[in-house]
DNA sequence: ACAACTTATATGACGCGTCATTGAATGACA
DNA sequence: TGTCATTCAATGACGCGTCATATAAGTTGT
């Protein structure tokens, strides 16, 4: 009843926690001790910054990463008091809400990308 | 400066992070819903069901899960409670323990191993 | 213009994982 | 055998994510 296909199945989930759970390990330690910003705080200023343009974007940031809408408030709601985010309300919809990189926020992520980059690709890189 | 290797790197870890969150989701509400246990416990509960030896587990188990100690130690907690697992002290090194399904947790494992490998397979499967 | 519905974000209660620490048992070695 | 270091597991404080809900703004139909 144990079939082979189901194990190799799990083996390959078990594998994918191991380095998921490895990867985001290295980068949150290396992120704090750095730059005291967690993981899913540099995942947002890193998405932030790829968004050059102008648009109501706490919205449509959701749909680029798995984080809930409230786990995104919450991080969106840290970076803002720890200054490296603004939020502006949006004129044309004054729900949503406008996103952007502080000074201080840009030049974090410039530094922390790089720490970033490097840990992906000892963790993920084809060594 | 944004070297497309790097992009590369960074779309490889979203991906990654965007199966897991809706593979470990999926298997989160499903072994909630219909068995009233977490993602987690199943997980022990199916490396038990594994290990089919006598050996002070605990400790071995923990190499076999990208599971901190103290979060196997409360799992275990909560199967225990739930009178799924049994805790018994080892004679040759009391400080470890040794840890066996009961009926109901072999019971249940049964049953949820059916739904967590299709589930996989859904989420994993190269359809 | 009014009600009913929908959409964008925020918030509070709660559960789980992590870190640091503790307690207990064992090992090493003089 | 007595001391010191090490190992296994449990625990408390704490932070973050989730779910359900709240608040506020926009939309639709009459």
């Amino acid at each position: 009843m144990a079939k082979p296909q189901d194990r190799q199945l799990v083996e390959q989930w078990r594998s994918m926690q191991t380095t998921y759970f490895q990867t985001a390990g290295a980068l949150e330690r290396a992120l704090e001790a750095k730059f005291n910003i967690g993981l899913t705080e540099f995942e947002i200023l890193d998405l932030v910054a790829e968004s050059a343009d102008a648009a109501c974007r706490m919205k449509q940031l959701g749909e680029r990463t798995p984080m809930t809408q409230s786990a995104m408030s919450k991080v969106v709601d840290r970076l803002d008091k720890a200054g490296l985010i603004s939020r502006q309300s949006c004129e044309d919809d004054r729900r949503s809400l406008f996103l952007e990189l502080t000074d201080a926020g840009r030049a974090l992520h410039r530094q922390a990308a790089v720490e970033h980059r490097a840990l992906l690709r000892e963790n993920l890189g084809k060594d």
